[in-house]
This record gives structure tokens, sequence and C-alpha cells, in this order.
DNA sequence: AGAGAAAATGTAAGCGCTTTCATAATGATG
DNA sequence: CATCATTATGAAAGCGCTTACATTTTCTCT
């Protein structure tokens, strides 16, 4: 039942070389047990002829793949590049490949994109957050899968995790702004359904600000996609809802921003008139005008170690620990100021 | 030899069913050939073994995987990021799987990635501009691999694309701005080297300008990556090189958005000192004080097309256009206007 | 020079899957 | 109710690779 293909394979290299596929094999994987002359001739041909391993195949043989999956909510936004970015970086200096799957944030998608990855025989998974369906993260366990949570902490089953409080990390930004004296202030956040991190941020700042004896209204805390044009929509509505507002505690820096803009486009000096806090600190942040205050996240960091934690487990390294915590520090910058005097 | 792993196969879920692993694959791919009893039992024994196909040991015997590659610079720029995005809505939506490569703008690093993605057995590969080593295409051609090139169209060998005229497009730009009224020009580009889109838009440019008679000299043409620092430093030596300069040409957004601060913080006003003109339109460039002229190119749409015209090879559409033109206008927004007058 | 150890190569099995071909069960028909 | 066309299932081969084991070649040492 010969179903001979287009593709070059190891027998045809080893025809061509007059030597076993067993030869071929050795001189690409353990090229000391095989003769110099034979290596030689089998580098010529392997070159001559283009051909490369099947990984398929390779991992069947192997039961290791070389590959290692991330699934993020979306690759269309900086934070997350960036850190894949980082990522695949890490893997790709162990000799590992990336496959990179996004989720636009809804759990039944990331089931999907983790049975593909797994089907795909990666060795391990860096998830982002903890809102994964539990099955899901179930089935890796029972399948002793190695995965990390990137971005938050309480992970479910104790997984581990690298990444930071999210609900601490805002109040740093929040605290800042209660020591300016703000007694008014709007939430802007990102969609919080199947978002922990969102969640936390908000329930993070909620909280801090109940201490205080400040409590919100429902109508000051805003939900938004991470756009500008969204964020900028979203603090019209925050103003109106209360124009008293003197502080804006953003969930992201892209609605930071959105929210800048739309203030100085409503003819509003930031920080006179209103104190804008943002979180993630992208790139663009500092060099706006005014730059923003904002609390900063290590991500590149953060991924770095999410990836050589993964490939520790995968490597069966004992006594790994079980959260990696990220640094997280709060940027005063421009964007925020005591609060104007009524 | 039984070298048994883990891993649950389709011979477990066969034994579990009692019934034979052709069946199982039946079940699974061709359900209609498989009496409805055997097919539920199946499907519960799958359940409750957590049964996940092995995609390595499918696409050997296949051929073919369900996997598309795509290689890019840099996740780390939203041009890309978002184009991605989308690349990977249309191949989902089709059934395959993305798999992303990076290369940091070298061309070796390149034909690494093909290589590996084409031992990972994909279908096709998206590659984004035209500045890969060309023994790498021709590996692509002889194994008949479908592959198109992204965001440029003077494709070599003639290959397939879907894009736009970097030249034509950035001369956009500088007509307007010669149409202004400018006369002292400065240019603010990304690396050229490796990078055909960042050499043929400073083509472009020099070339209109040399119709109009205007030379630039060396040291107003300013290379620097795509950060804002740099951008803002590449803006500061501009115009120490030049002090007379009234126009800024810039080979991408974020270059001219960094300019855009830079200028801002040195207390010029933009556009009456200076004006501005961006390439790529980012989201974010509508929204800011003031808004960027720049040239809008469709990279949803680009990268749309090349999803589909990638997957059209592969299913072997006959007639295919050889080159697929993406719509590119310029958007004339606050940062340009009339030269000042000495 | 010859025996035994060490190094180099080949043979063939099997990783998990799909599919051809053969066989068994079912249905239609006169 | 016997006959033949359908339909449902199973047995086994083989996709391209690695590796245990067998075999051959080369090297050491007395």
């Amino acid at each position: 039942m010969k179903r001979n293909t287009g593709a070059v394979t190891i027998d045809h290299v080893a025809a061509a070389a007059k030597v076993s596929t067993a030869t071929v094999s050795r001189a690409l994987n353990r090229p000391d047990t095989v003769s110099t002359v034979l290596k030689d001739k089998i580098q010529d041909v392997i070159k001559k002829l283009g051909y490369i391993p099947n990984a398929g195949a390779r991992s069947l043989m192997l039961k290791r793949s070389g590959t290692i999956g991330a699934i993020v909510p979306t690759l269309d936004n900086a934070i997350f590049a960036q850190g894949l970015a980082e990522f695949q970086k890490q893997l790709n200096q162990a000799g590992y490949q990336l496959l990179v799957a996004s989720t636009n944030y809804d759990p039944v998608i990331e089931t999907n994109q983790i049975n593909n990855l797994l089907a795909r025989g990666v060795e391990g998974i860096a998830l982002f957050g903890t809102s994964q369906e539990r099955e899901a993260l179930k089935l890796l366990k029972t399948r002793s899968i190695p995965y990390i949570h990137v971005g938050s902490l309480n992970t479910p089953f104790n997984g581990y995790a690298s990444g930071y409080d999210n609900k601490e990390a805002i109040k740093l930004g929040v605290k800042h702004l209660l020591e300016k004296g703000h007694k008014h202030f709007g939430i802007l956040t990102g969609i919080t359904n199947n978002n922990d991190r969102a969640k936390d941020r908000v329930a993070g700042a909620l909280e801090l600000l109940a201490e205080k004896k400040i409590r919100l209204k429902p109508e000051v805390i805003v939900e938004c996609r991470y756009e500008l044009q969204e964020a900028r929509l979203g603090l019209k509505k925050l103003l109106i809802s209360n124009p008293k507002i003197t502080a804006i505690i953003c969930g992201q820096d892209v609605l930071a921003l959105g929210a800048l803009l739309e203030a100085q486009n409503q003819g509003m000096k930031v920080p006179r008139d209103l104190s804008i806090v943002g979180f993630d600190d992208l790139e663009i942040s500092r060099h706006l005008l005014p730059s923003l205050t904002t609390i900063h996240i290590d991500a590149i960091g953060m991924w770095a170690q999410a990836a050589n934690h993964l490939m520790s487990q995968i490597n069966g390294v004992a006594n790994l620990p079980k959260k990696i915590k990220t640094n997280v520090n709060l940027v005063i910058r421009e964007s925020s100021a005591a609060a104007p005097k009524r």
C-alpha cells in the first residue's frame, strides 16, 4: 500500500547517501555516534535534497514536540503582544517553539484552544488569567500537562502562577488619589465578564474606597472595551453621571489614554480639573502630555518567569515555587494632582 | 516493543467501546458511515476518557495538518498584532490553526522559521514583506508550499502578494506637504536594513521630492527603531541637522507620534511650526491632539485577503490573482498645515 | 598475529492515526 | 424464502520517524 507523496523523507536521504535510515537519524540527533565520513556525506545529501524532518512523525516517537502553547485574550493589545514577544524569546533560546492562540475573552473558545494545543502535542501551556473553565483545567491536571497562569495569582486548584495581585495593585493608585484629597471618583474598567483581572481591579478599588467610607454608585463605574473610542465615550458617561468627579481610576492605560484625550477635547485641564490614573504603564504613557500616572507592571519579567517556570516544570524540576510575584509599583507622573478646591 | 505512554489513544477508546479503531476513526471523521448506536457509545467513551486525537499522527496519514504559518518581524507593534488577529480570525473560521513566528527583522532567523514551519507541516505560509532570503523562497517553490507576501507588491519570483506599493503610498503624504508649500523636509524612518517597506517609503519620498528639485542631505534622513523614545531622539537630531525644517515625513505612525510628542515637549506648536505626516493610521492617530495626518492602510482587509488567497491556493483554486491591491489613502487631519512664513 | 573489547552501522518494530480491502450483517426483490 | 445489492464493521498496512538489538567493522593488547 505504498502511498508515496511529494516531500523528501528520511528514506530518500538514506537511499541517496547509501546508508540506513537509522544512520541518518543518528547523524541528526546524536552526531557523535556516527563516523565523520558518513556524517559529511549525509549532510551533503540533506542540503542537496532540501530535507526537513517531519516534526509530527518525530514527536510521535519522541513523545515530545518541542512546542509550548500560550493562550491570551487577544493579540490586539500592546500589553499581550509585548508579553508574548518576551515569552517567545525565552522559549526559542531553549529550543522550544511557541504556539499562540487567542480567545477574545471567551472561556468556551479558550477550552477549544486548550484542546487544540493538546492535540498538537504541546508540552506545556501558559494561560493568561484564571477565568478558564474548570473542566479544561482539570483535563490538564489529569493529563499532567504542565501549565502556568500568567497575570493573576489567585489560581484555581492551587495552580502555578506568574503574576501579581490585581486587587492590591490598583490600590496603589487609589491610595495615591486619596492622599491627594480626592473625594469623588469614577472608574473606567474593561469588560469584567470572564476577566478576573478587570474584576479584581474594580474590586480592589472599591474595597479601599469603602475603607475610607466612600461608596460609589453603579453609574460611576463604566465598563468598556479596551479601545480609545470606547474609553472616550466612557469618560463622557462618567462625567454626565456625576459632574463632581475629580478623579478617574482606569483599569488599563488604554482606557486612561482615552479618558485623557477626551478630557482635553472637552477643554478640561489634566490634572488641574481631573486626575487620571492608569494601569500597566504602556510605553506611550510616559511620553504623553501630561504623562500618565499609572501602575507599572513588569510584564516582561512576568512572561520571562512564566516561560522559565514552565520549562522547569517540563524538565521535572522539583520544589518549584507555586507563585512567582511580579514587581508592581506606582509611577507618579503628571496626570494626577491635588483635588481642585471648590 | 510496546512502549506504552500516559496519553489516551484511539486504541483505548476502541477497547472501551468494544469496537475497532477503524470505527472510532470513522465515527470522528465520517460520522454518516457509522451506525447511530455505535456513534453514541463511542462519543460517551471519548468524553469519559477525555480522548483528544494526536494531531501529529493524524497529519502523518492525512498529509495535511490544518495549520497555516505566518511570519512577521515582531509582535510588539500594533500594526502586526492587529493584522495577525484578523488573519487568525479568517483561518479559524475555515478550520485552520495559526502558527506565528517572528524574526526581529533578521532574514536568517526568518529562514529558520520557515524551515520550522515546514517541519511542522504547515499547509501554507504568509510572509510579511519581501526581504526573505532567496534560498528560503526557492525551497517553498520546489516544495510547492503555497505562500503569499503581505504588505508589499514587488515580490521576488513573481510570487503572490496582498499589499500595496509603499513607494507610491508615501508619495500621497509628500505631495500633500508640497502642496502646503513646504520646502524643507526631514525624514524619520524605521531601520531600512532588511526592510523593503521602510526602504521603499524613503525611496518614494525622495523620488517625489527630487521631481520638485528638492534634494535631501543624508543628515535629514534619520533611521530609528519603532519606539517612541527613539523617535523623539530622531526628531531632535533632525532639528539640529537643519533648524529650517518645517515638515517631517515619517515612515510609521509610531515615529510620527514620537516626533509630535517631542516637538510639543520642545514647545513647538504642531502644525503651526512643524507639519508631521505619518504612515499606517494606528487607532491612536485620530485621537491625538493634534490628530495625525497619515497614510491610511487597510491592514485588516490586507490580512483578510491574504488569508483567503492562501486558503484558495491550498485548495487548488485556479487563476488566482497575482497581486491583491490593498486600499491606501491619505487622511488629512490636524498635524499638517501650510508652511510657516519666514 | 589473534582474541576480545569498542565503535559503527543496519534491521525492524512501533509511535497513533486513517483507509483500503475483506467480511459480516442487513435490506430489498421476485 | 433464496438471491443479490447495501450498509456496517474489522483486520492490517503504512505515514516518517527513532531506537533497541543484532551484526559488522575497527581498534587494543598481549
